[in-house]
RNA sequence: GGUCCCGUGGUGUAGCCUGGCCAAACACGCGGCCCUGUCAAGGCCGAGAACGCCGGUUCGAAUCCGGUCGGGACCGCCA
């Protein structure tokens, strides 16, 4: 037995599947601490690892029981582990025993089966199965555990209410799929500590208690046993300790680091994320351009086999916004957005006109072949335009046709190189939001009509970025956030044109999800300080939020930068889910709820006393 | 902070717009019996929901109205 052990453990540590034929008799007894005899399977072969070559052999398998094919006679059933499944057989005349214990056997049920491998007979292959070739006629079977009927089928094409599927994580987390992206994720975070290592880049933890800012997102806070009153707030990013560990001379620092952030969620959105955290000294973007464009080319090589070719494009924010309506455009298909504010300026339709003389722009957008769509399904997309907070949606040939000239109407056209057929979508509204409204509308179009181009990786870059934006109020605030460094020719435009300054920050956008952003940070305290002035903070909060940074400038600082992924955003582009929760083992609901734990909860009376803390009741 | 969609047996849906024919239909699953080559096994039989919760309108509500809870999508927010 030893002898077998031995043999299977220096295969455990190697690796997964490719080690056919490495593992001995499999299970049985072993012997533990105490003396006594337990059964261990961890030295068993998988399930979903054998194929014709096992032909013959003896092997003892450790599984959940999937389908149960019950003849009277025989019975089959298919034994599930991590690796896959495979059918195991069982006959009356040749095993009488295990086939009356595969008789009461129930989907689930997690058992033990012994017996040989052999091939099927010849046309009871099953070409949709890895193991369909062959099966194990099994001579011992035992029940380890028996299970209730799940609150749902334990299959790849479950279609199980989202919120049912959380509250069984753990067995939603038995689908073949759900355990392919575990690993899959496994293995592109150890491709990225790998490259990551290679590049010289050095691992470091940073504190998970940190001190609030009110700036950026919201906190989550922690109170201070020790300091009544006193908050530590969780990481929203390792930004500021990045950096002063580059003001340490460290020079290349990563993490997987976890981030939380307590703000509202969406598809796209969970409250704790993880991200490979970069930052890097004496550095240009173009170093950290070319670092992440080479990790992008390990990781889809390690773990799809799938060669990337760089350099990755690039596209200026501004023009992403105006042609595709996102600063995370979707380059799997065309449809772009077109600006003809300057061609209806004098155009009789008031809607659009009086948008226009507001300051608002016109944008626009061709639906190929859309002049079929129905009624109804403009009305839906008025609908989806109205949702996101638009005045309205018009089209052409439409409402507003007896308003245009055709002069206009042929500019419109031209602009959007409508084709015939195609239909003209409209928005005249602010600059921002009729942004947001082309791109819903844009993305909306492209999944009706079919137009993505699924298969395709469509990396790009958006760069550059701008260093301040406009906020809903009109006031003006950060672009990526406070320590990104200006271009150093735009440095003029600071005071009088602060919206035309651009930022050394880049985003990586892949299939219409940001993959990844980052900066070149300012490394100058008087820089620093000024554009937290522009920004309209305080000298008290300046120096109360960022003195240790501020103060750290002072002992001779590298220039650096570097870039964040967040991982689950990856592995959202990378899996083609649109739902962020399909990649996180225990994800939250989007009121921040576990729906298996039941968190949050109320606590015991005496925690909030040792923490000092009194519920104001919610009114 | 706001807009929209959803909530019917264990699961997924139909019914809801146009209240009574719905103590509610279908599929899967579940239970029993039959069946020695199936793999969404098959055949027969069977059990299982007063329709999220509260209130209102009505002679009468799964169906209409209001509120509430839960899930989801989106705008804002997410440095």
């Amino acid at each position: 037995m030893g002898g077998a052990a031995q043999r299977c453990r220096r295969g455990a540590a190697c690796g997964a599947a490719e080690r056919h034929g490495e593992w001995g008799t499999g299970g049985g007894f072993l012997e533990g601490p105490s003396g006594e005899a337990f059964v261990s399977g961890f030295v068993a072969p998988h399930c979903g690892s054998i194929t014709a070559a096992d032909e013959g052999r003896e092997v003892e398998l450790y599984g959940w029981v999937g389908r149960r094919r019950d003849h009277g006679g025989l019975i089959f059933i298919d034994l599930r582990d991590r690796w896959g499944a495979v059918q195991i057989v069982f006959n009356p005349t040749n095993a009488p025993q295990a086939h009356a214990v595969a008789s009461d056997l129930r989907s689930e049920y997690v058992v033990r089966a012994k017996g040989v491998v052999g091939r099927r007979p010849a046309g009871s292959e099953n070409p949709r199965m890895a193991t369909g070739e062959v099966e194990v006629t099994a001579s011992e079977l035992e029940v380890i555990s028996s299970a209730k009927t799940p609150p749902f089928q334990i299959d790849d094409d479950t279609d199980a209410d989202e919120a049912l599927r959380l509250k069984y994580r753990y067995l939603d987390l038995r689908r073949p799929r759900m355990q392919q992206m575990l690993e899959m994720r496994h293995r592109v975070v150890k491709a990225m500590h790998r490259y990551m290592d290679a590049h010289e880049f050095v691992e470091v933890e940073t504190p998970m208690l940190l001190r609030g800012t009110p700036e950026g997102s919201r906190d989550f806070l922690v109170p201070s046993r020790l300091h009544p009153g006193s908050f530590f707030a969780l990481p929203q990013s390792p930004q500021q300790l990045k950096q002063l560990l580059m003001v340490a001379g460290l020079g290349r620092y990563y993490q997987i680091a976890r981030c939380l952030r307590d703000e509202d969620l969406r598809a796209d959105r969970v409250v704790e994320i993880t991200q490979l955290d970069v930052e890097m000294s004496f550095c240009t973007e173009e170093d950290v351009i070319s670092l992440i464009e080479g990790l992008w080319v390990q990781v889809w090589k390690d773990v799809m086999g799938v060669d990337i070719s760089t350099p990755l494009p690039r596209l200026d924010m501004q023009e992403s916004l105006l042609r595709f309506g996102t600063d995370k455009p979707d380059l799997r298909y065309e449809l772009e957005i077109a600006d003809v504010s300057e061609q209806l300026r004098a155009t009789g339709a008031t809607v659009l006109r009086s948008a226009l003389e507001q300051g608002g722009v016109v944008r626009c957008l061709a639906v190929p072949g859309g002049s079929n769509l129905s009624r109804r399904e403009l009305d839906e997309l008025a609908l989806i335009a109205k949702g996101a907070g638009a005045k309205g949606l018009t089209w052409m040939p439409g409402p507003l046709d007896k308003f245009l000239t055709e002069g206009e109407v042929a500019a419109i056209r031209t602009a959007v190189r409508a084709q015939a057929g195609d239909l003209v979508l409209l928005v005249a509204d602010r600059r921002r939001k009729a942004e947001t409204v082309m791109g819903l509308l844009r993305r909306e179009i492209a999944r009706r009509r079919k137009l993505i181009r699924e298969g395709e990786w469509k990396f790009v870059w958006i760069y550059p970025m701008y260093l301040f934006e406009e906020d809903d109020q009109g006031n003006l605030t950060y672009g990526h956030h406070p320590f990104t460094s200006p271009w150093p020719e735009d440095m003029h435009l600071l005071q009088d044109r602060p919206y035309q300054v651009r930022a050394r920050a880049y985003d990586c956008v892949l299939n219409g999800v940001e993959i990844a952003g980052g900066s070149i940070r300012i490394h100058e305290r008087a820089l620093q300080e000024r554009v937290f002035e522009i920004l309209g903070l305080s000298r008290e909060k300046i120096h109360a939020q960022f003195g240790h940074l501020l103060d750290a400038f002072e002992y001779g600082v590298p220039p650096h930068g570097g870039i964040a992924s967040g991982i689950d955003r990856l592995m959202m582009a990378m899996s083609r889910t649109d739902n962020i929760r399909d990649v996180v083992a225990f994800p939250k609901t989007q009121s921040h709820q576990d729906l298996m734990l039941g968190a949050p909860s109320p606590v015991d009376q005496a925690q909030l006393d040792e923490l000092h803390i009194a519920i104001k009741p919610v009114t």
